[in-house]
DNA sequence: GGGAATAAGTGTTTAAATTACTCTTTTGTA
DNA sequence: TACAAAAGAGTAATTTAAACACTTATTCCC
C-alpha cells in the first residue's frame, strides 16, 4: 500500500485560505469576506480559492490575493495544512493556509472597490466558518514569533514611518506594551533603518522624524551572518 | 472564480512524506527506503504514502509510519506542503511533509525486519528522488529551532540517558560543540530531569549517572508559564 | 507675543543571563 | 598498584535585558 504504485489513490480538492493581516496605526486587523455561495452563504470567511492544475501553492495564493486586492508584491508565507475530514461539510477538502501582510493605508483604495470584504480588528472579528478560527490563531502565533526574528513588520507599515508607529506595530503584534527608550535603542543598534530628513507632523506639534527600512543593508548584514532579533 | 461554488475544481493526489530522524549516540540519522516502483524505482526516497478519504493528515502520517516501523506513539509534526507542478514526473502530486523523531536503539529491531529501509547519517545520505532533499533540509532547520524551545530531544533518546548522551544529542542537532559545564548547569536549572540511582557503565570506568525526563513536572511547569529554552 | 499643551527625543543604572575556563574524582584494567 | 578514561563540579568576566524621568520642539490658543 505504502510502497505501491499510485494509480488507484483517492484524489482530493485542495483549497487555499489566506489570513490577511493589516495594521492601521493602532491595532492588527484581518480582512474577511462575506461568503456568497453555499455552504455557509452569508457568513464571514477567510479569502480562499482552489489550487489549479498548472500552478503551485505559492502561485495560487498570490493569484487569489491579487484577485481580491488587485495587488502584487505582497508578503506571503505558507502556514499549515488543515485536513480534518469533515472540516467542510459540503465536500472533503484539504486546505493550505497562507498568511499575508499588507499596509492598510497604502492598499485600502483597491480593497474598498471589492464590496464583500471588510477589515476587522482581531479582537472584534466575527465568528468564522469551518476551521478558519484555527487558521487565524495559528497565523497570529506564527506572526508573533516571526516578527521577532525577521523584519517582516515593515510589510505592515507605509514605506516611511515614525519610530512611534514602528513601536505601536510591535506592541500590536506582541500584544504588550514596550518601553520607548529600550525599543528605540534596540532598533538603532540593529542599524537597518535610514533616518530621513523629513518629519511627520500629523501626530504632534513637534513632529516626528520619518524612517525607512534599509532593505539592501539588511540583506548585506544577513549575508555576513547577522541575525535579526528584536 | 475565487468566490464561486466548487463543483468544477481540479482534484489532486495528496501524498505524504516523512522525514524520520534517529540518533545513535553519535550523530543524527534519517531513515530512507529504496523505492521499488516507478518512477525512480531503485532510488532512495523518504517514506511516503497517500492520503485516504477517511483520514486526516496526522492520521495518515501515523499510519504510514506505523506501516513502516510497526510502532505507535512516535513524535510527529507537520512540516510544510510541497507543490511544485512537476515535482513528481509521473503525475501531479502535492506532498505534505511530516517529520518524526525516534530513538534508534529502542526501535531498531522492528525496523530491521523491513528490508528496504536503512539509516543514513545526515552527512552521508544518498541523493534523493524528487524534491525530497528540500524536505530534509527544511526538517533539519525546523528540528534545530524546535529543539531549543521544546524538549523534543528526549524523543530521540532512550528513556534513561546520561548527561553526556543528552549533550551529544544537542551537539548533533545544533551541529556545534557545547561546553560540558554550561550545558549541565543550564539543564539543571530547568529542573525537568530526574537523576536516577543507576549508572551507565558502558562508556567509562567511573560510570555515569542515568537521568530521565520528568514529563509530568515539565507539563506542570508549562502550565505555570514556564517556557523551555535551552 | 507668551504660555500651555502635546508628543518626541534622549542615557544611565541595575539585574540577569551567558560565556569562558581546569582540575579532581572514580574505578576498571593492565 | 599505577595508569587510563571519562565523570563531575564552581567562579569570574562579559554581554544582554530591563527599569526608569526629564528636556525639547512646536503649535495653538489666549
Amino acid at each position: 500500500m505504502v510502497l505501491s504504485s499510485y494509480k488507484n489513490e483517492d484524489k482530493v480538492l485542495l483549497a487555499l485560505d489566506c489570513i490577511i493581516f493589516g495594521f492601521d496605526q493602532e491595532e492588527l486587523k484581518i480582512l474577511l469576506v462575506k461568503r456568497d455561495f453555499e455552504p455557509e452563504k452569508g457568513k464571514w470567511s477567510l479569502i480562499g480559492g482552489f489550487l489549479k492544475k498548472e500552478e503551485n501553492l505559492d502561485e495560487a495564493a498570490t493569484r487569489i490575493l491579487r484577485y481580491l486586492t488587485g495587488l502584487n508584491n505582497i508578503y506571503m508565507e505558507q502556514l499549515y495544512t488543515f485536513s480534518k475530514v469533515d472540516r467542510d461539510p459540503a465536500e472533503r477538502t484539504i486546505s493550505v493556509a497562507y498568511y499575508a501582510l499588507i499596509d492598510i493605508a497604502t492598499h485600502d483604495k483597491a480593497l474598498l472597490k471589492q464590496n464583500p470584504v471588510q477589515w476587522f480588528s482581531l479582537k472584534e472579528a466575527p465568528t468564522l466558518i469551518f476551521d478558519h478560527h484555527l487558521m487565524v490563531e495559528k497565523a497570529i502565533s506564527r506572526l508573533r514569533r516571526r516578527a521577532l526574528t525577521k523584519p517582516i513588520g515593515f510589510e505592515l507599515l507605509p514605506p516611511k514611518f515614525t519610530m512611534r508607529q514602528l513601536q505601536k506595530l510591535y506592541e500590536a503584534i506582541l500584544d504588550k506594551k514596550l518601553d520607548k527608550r529600550n525599543f528605540i535603542n534596540k532598533f538603532n543598534s540593529l542599524d537597518i533603518l535610514i533616518k530621513l530628513n523629513e518629519k511627520d507632523m500629523s501626530s504632534s506639534k513637534k513632529g516626528a522624524f520619518l524612517f525607512k527600512f534599509d532593505e539592501e543593508k539588511y540583506r548585506r548584514k544577513v549575508e555576513d551572518g547577522f541575525i535579526f532579533k528584536i
